[in-house]
DNA sequence: TTGGATTCCGTGTGCGTACACGGAAAAAAA
DNA sequence: TTTTTTTCCGTGTACGCACACGGAATCCAA
């Protein structure tokens, strides 16, 4: 239930003189509002004189609509819709769903909905119809994660063509011309990785990239972050470490077994798993053994491993966060008609033990 | 200058139902809507009988004032203070000065206008005149930190006697009944300092807390980050690592020799600085001799030194964000009437080397 | 039973913008 | 010149809320 609260402003209130309103504009131009207004809404039937006596104004004044009045006015609740893939309560994709409910809750009382759809990314025709039906329900924007490459591509195509902006999550290229991309830089990522890995160490190390990977679908970040990973080390010529990379799937029966053999094989100093999936190896290692590991994300599992000391870093992409501004993006686009960076890169997140307490 | 985008909603739009507006309380009580907004609003003259069926209604269908209709109404432009010490181009306290512009940048179509206050933060009657000034000048709030901290104290019992709200920045301490207080927590963040600098040390180590003091002012950040970096070596029963301690007035003469002199004397193998002037260490330095230190926050020089490699981790507070925080905070709770979290704990942000690129 | 005080509440106006409607003036066609 | 079309622009209403003003109802006392 909604009461006055004590501090709002009464009648004696200071009132500071506003900013220019169409009504000045009008008044300045010597035409109705009602002019002023086809000029900025460029809805035609204004002589060019007129129309340019009032885009002078305009920009002499830096007129800027009141936001208040506009969203009153134009009486329309935003919608946007959030896309992401089906997910367990504690797996990688809840994360961000996290940070869309968090946004709806705080936007909520400025009429901002939030609909959300998901789909199983395994199954192309589940994703294309999980959109579509996002597109039939006339949402005003979008936010959704390239998982699926192509098709991804695809939709996003029919979404410009029904004049529907969206932002990409997950990504920090800028692609098929989404009103912004924010996500974490997978390449500097990597670069961050080897610098944990091989930190402190000064005689010559010997690393190991372990790729578990999932599915036939390509993870271009998991790309990026390798290539990183290897350019650090290109750029150190001070210490000789050796590289090893390992790739194995995720499905494999006898991951565990190749895991520990690799291990007893090889010397290692320090593993990098770079995707979500550092749990699994840790659950290979049976002690610590003294293995330094870096892996991404805060799922359960790693944090679990992270507390026992068996997982030394991991990456935060903060998913969340993404999702988040993803959603306040589309709605100050929306709202405010303020266009944000095509790129937004957050700030790569180091999580420790001693960190691990904050999430 | 403003022009429609062309995504913006035309009559065509779909239009979704609206929520629950005081004509239709007003309806289902069978009452005006002054009626209604009198009691939302407490302003009396109403019977008690029609004041409880109203409470009721509004209750039962979840009354949330509309945003904009409201604002729009008050037809207020709000003014948020900020209170900061003087600072140099490239000094801690322009870092959350940053912050605050950025915020009013992207407020500045709410209508939100920032006003800066500074004082000299080794004259008490500086911050009083600063502070005071802000509260004549009828700022609807305030943001500040708590730097002078009895007379802060003092300051903030005025602004609570004017009913004007503030927001605390740098302390995670619940004070002064502020609407919400923006910062790290520093206790954690010496325990992190302490894990960045015992990492992979397997053998007893030699540690060293490097405070350097400046002027009288007690700084209780810093006394919590040394607290914290002894509990952590405390819960470590495993290794018997060798902490010591040694303070020197920032302003002797004698600084430099006397790291110097330390540095010779004992066998260390890390240093922590637990405040922002980890440069001066760095700089009494000559070459990197393999101790490794942890400092605080992103300075231009300690960002150089970090740079060629003589700084390992910093932990940065963030105040920029502390203030943007702060101020939207602030705005969010006189504008929408919601309510922030007594204290705001931003994550601890590690930086290294390959991070520095972002800042 | 009328005057005045008191209690309670409805109506009106304004906030700045969006957009529909329709009217006047100018230009073109008759 | 008269009629029709086109060009250009002013007016009015709506959006939901805040608040002032003043009207109606009730009650008590004279």
């Amino acid at each position: 239930m909604y009461f006055k609260p004590s501090f709002l402003p009464s009648l004696k209130t200071f009132k500071l003189k506003s900013k220019a309103t169409i009504k000045e504009i009008a008044k300045l131009a010597n035409v109705s509002i009602g002019t002023v207004d086809r000029v900025i809404h460029k809805r035609g039937d204004v002589s060019k004189n007129t129309t340019e006596r009032i885009q002078k104004i305009m920009g002499e004044i830096d007129y800027e609509p009141n936001t208040f009045a506009r969203n009153l006015a134009l009486n329309k609740n935003f919608q946007i819709a959030v896309l992401l893939p089906e997910h367990g309560k504690e797996e990688y994709w809840s994360t961000p769903m996290k940070g869309a409910r968090k946004a709806a809750k705080d936007m909520n009382s400025l009429g901002l909905k939030i609909n959300y759809y998901s789909y199983d990314q395994y199954r192309k025709e589940s994703f294309f119809s999980a959109g579509r039906r996002a597109l039939k329900d006339k949402n005003d924007a979008l936010v959704l994660a390239r998982v699926l490459y192509e098709e991804t591509e695809i939709f996003l195509k029919e979404c410009a063509k029904a004049d529907v902006p969206f932002v990409l999550i997950g990504t920090t290229v800028d692609s098929m011309n989404a009103v912004s991309n924010i996500g974490q830089d997978s390449f500097q990522s990597g670069r961050l990785a080897a610098e944990l890995l091989s930190f402190g160490y000064t005689a010559p190390s010997s690393f190991l990239v372990l790729n578990l990977t999932k599915a036939e679908n390509p993870n271009y970040n998991v790309k990026h972050r390798i290539e990183g990973f290897h350019s650090y080390f290109k750029g150190r010529e001070d210490i000789a470490h050796t590289i090893d990379i390992l790739t194995i799937a995720q499905e494999d029966k006898n991951l565990l077994k190749k895991i520990k053999a690799e291990l007893t094989t090889s010397d290692l100093n320090g593993i990098f798993v770079p995707n979500s999936r550092s749990y699994m190896l840790a659950q290979a290692l049976s002690d610590k053994r003294n293995i330094r590991i870096v892996g991404y994300d805060l799922l359960d599992k790693n944090k679990a491993f992270m507390q026992n000391g068996k997982i030394d870093f991991l990456i935060n992409q903060r998913s969340d966060e993404q999702a988040y501004q993803g959603i306040e993006c589309l709605y100050r686009y929306l709202v405010m008609n303020q266009v944000p960076p095509k790129i937004i890169s957050l700030p790569l997140d180091i999580v420790t033990k001693e960190k691990l307490m904050y999430y």
